[in-house]
DNA sequence: GCCGTTTTCGGCCCGACTGTTTTCAGTCG
């Protein structure tokens, strides 16, 4: 079993518990240690037979049994038991907003409801009606909330929602009725994916502000609508929040909303230690039985309150960054803006739209030093990949288009497919010849994983491949990533000084995190690259930077930060 | 179920909104 199958376990062990009743504390302890393990880096397997599992934290004795009983045999008697009491297929149910544990009990137990289709059957038959506590609307509500559930029962590519958000926000501060406003939740911590979109305003006029939200053309229903909150679902099926606040608690608020949840709770426990109640409308000061504000208009004071440098919020997952506040060890996050090229391009000599030219003053427009044109060379003929014959033609259009153009230094290179056995498309004697060779994994994705990480090891081995791409090649929401040894990979990198992609392509994000920290931790180098088809794709590099931010990295572990002679020098075999 | 620079027991974040209620339970974030 890997990460992803033990977390679901214990997210179901968890909802299990919950529809039954248990102690909410259990319950939580579950599904945080769910959430740890979904973001650990590392295979747990490996954890555990270091016998390191009760490390991690969270994970005490009952968890870390737990575990160990479904790493060695698949299941474990616990959760065979708690399964014969709710079959997992009731879980579902927990889905759909507006049901919680307390709901789906009775729906269990009183009509035995265990599936979406059978629930559907139950409200339009109004059994429902003579349950205390259940009504028309309840009905009503719930039936269309299944609706959506089944048309969008997944979380959005932050890619796609980003755009969306900064939308709303600017129609909200056009309207005249909000003084500021921000994104919080994940899509400011620019997780990958995002289940919803929280806005927070401040307004002399709450209700008309709120009024103002739910008929944005993008809504397209109204789940809830009060004095200060308002609740809805835009057209491309994702929910959205607005928060009106008052201005004194606009910090505390937009904190409180970035979450992570995890990283809430800690904060909040620090300020309990010194006697602060902190929420989202503020920081106080207990005296007796007052509360006296001391604070919240602006996020830093959160902060400052509990002895802490403001944390950026792609750190605020409680993975080490309020230990690493304490002793003063945050990294200097990298910023766009030390970007200074971006070498994973593609044009019309492969499956790009845009002529080398064109994507080159795009660039130029952008403020980059440099590019590097990286078509495919590959034998997939829907990529209209390079073969051999044509690169010369290839790399002698490049030194033209470099001449052409003034002000910014166009580089020769090529995104080189790895065959099955690790040995390359194209021969080391036209490799030699290009600036810069980024080789990638485009075709046999689920190879088994010894044979996978053999396959990248050997492709690092070459000394012309200067650039491992999209390492595991995963599309988020869509393709899981190949099966690699990921410790080999990197000490492999670090050997050979092979640098190692972080692909801004919003669908990609490949490294994700998780693995850049590792990476970063043992010394190995990325570029952050954009992978762009197109001129209007180059600037997805800031999901890039974003996920470079979330993997703590900071400007010294990402080549293409280096003016051009330098990051040449950093290739290898360039020294 | 987890955790501990006061604690191995007793805490563990908390307010807004809805629907069905005569004062609150359930859900959500």
């Amino acid at each position: 079993m890997n990460n992803k199958e033990i977390a679901k376990i214990l997210y179901q062990t968890a909802d299990i518990l919950q529809i039954k009743d248990a102690n909410v504390f259990r319950i939580n302890a579950y599904r945080r240690a769910a959430q740890t393990i979904e973001d650990l880096a590392e295979d747990i397997n490996l954890i555990t037979e270091r016998g390191n599992l009760e490390k991690i934290p969270g994970i005490g004795k009952g968890i870390a049994h737990y575990i160990q009983d479904l790493l060695e045999t698949g299941t474990c008697h616990g959760f065979e038991e708690l399964k014969k009491q709710v079959p997992l297929t009731v879980l579902d149910l927990l889905n759909i907003e507006g049901l919680g544990p307390k709901k789906v009990k009775i729906l269990f137990q009183k009509f035995d409801i265990n599936s979406l289709y059978k629930l559907q059957k139950l409200l339009k038959s109004h059994k429902l009606l003579e349950v205390e506590g259940w009504g028309e609307k309840t009905e009503k509500n719930l039936l269309k909330s299944i609706y959506f559930y089944k048309r969008y029962n997944q979380r959005f590519l932050l890619g796609e929602i980003y755009p969306l958000a900064q939308e709303i926000l600017e129609e909200l501060k056009q309207s005249g009725l909000v003084n500021r406003a921000e994104v919080s939740g994940s899509i400011r911590r620019w997780r990958e994916t995002v289940g919803d979109l929280d806005i927070l305003a401040t307004s002399k006029k709450p209700e008309k502000a709120i009024e103002f939200f739910t008929k944005l053309k993008q809504v397209k229903r109204i789940l809830a609508k009060g004095s200060t909150k308002a609740q809805v679902i835009l057209e491309k099926g994702i929910g959205a929040d607005l928060r009106v606040v008052k201005p004194k608690s606009f910090g505390a608020a937009v904190n409180y909303f970035t979450g992570s949840k995890a990283h809430n709770i800690r904060i909040r426990r620090l300020g309990m230690q010194k006697n602060l109640r902190i929420n989202e409308y503020g920081i106080f000061k207990k005296s007796g039985k007052k509360l006296i504000r001391i604070g919240g208009t602006l996020e830093k004071d959160i902060f400052k309150a509990v002895n802490l440098p403001l944390i950026a919020p792609e750190l605020r997952e409680d993975q080490g960054e309020i230990e690493a506040g304490q002793s003063k060890k945050l990294p200097r996050l990298i910023s766009l803006k030390d970007i200074r090229g971006d070498c994973h391009i593609h044009t019309n000599w492969s499956d790009g739209y845009k002529s080398i030219l064109k994507m080159a003053q795009a660039a130029k427009e952008i403020g980059y030093e440099y590019i590097a044109i990286t078509d495919h060379a590959t034998p997939i003929r829907v990529a209209n990949g390079l073969r051999p014959k044509r690169m010369t033609g290839y790399i002698k259009a490049i030194k033209n288009a470099d001449k052409k153009i003034k002000g910014i230094k166009i580089l020769a290179g090529i995104e080189v497919d790895i065959k099955k056995d690790g040995t390359l498309f194209l021969p080391d004697e036209i490799l030699k010849k290009l600036d810069i060779v980024v080789a990638g994994n485009h075709s046999a994705l689920h190879m088994p994983k010894n044979e996978m990480t053999q396959r990248i090891i050997k492709a690092m081995e070459n000394p012309y491949v200067h650039i491992i791409a999209h390492p595991t090649n995963r599309l988020i929401n869509k393709r899981e990533p190949s099966k690699i040894n990921f410790n080999q990979i990197i000490k492999k990198a670090r050997e050979t000084k092979t640098i190692l992609e972080i692909n801004a392509f919003y669908r990609r994000l490949d490294l994700n995190s998780n693995q850049a920290r590792l990476a970063k931790q043992s010394g190995v180098k990325m570029i952050i690259s954009t992978d762009a088809h197109h001129n209007d794709y180059l600037d997805v590099m800031k999901f890039g930077v974003a996920q470079a931010r979330r993997g703590w990295l900071e400007k010294k572990d990402v080549v293409n930060t280096l003016p051009l002679k330098s990051f040449l020098k950093t290739l290898k075999n360039n020294q």
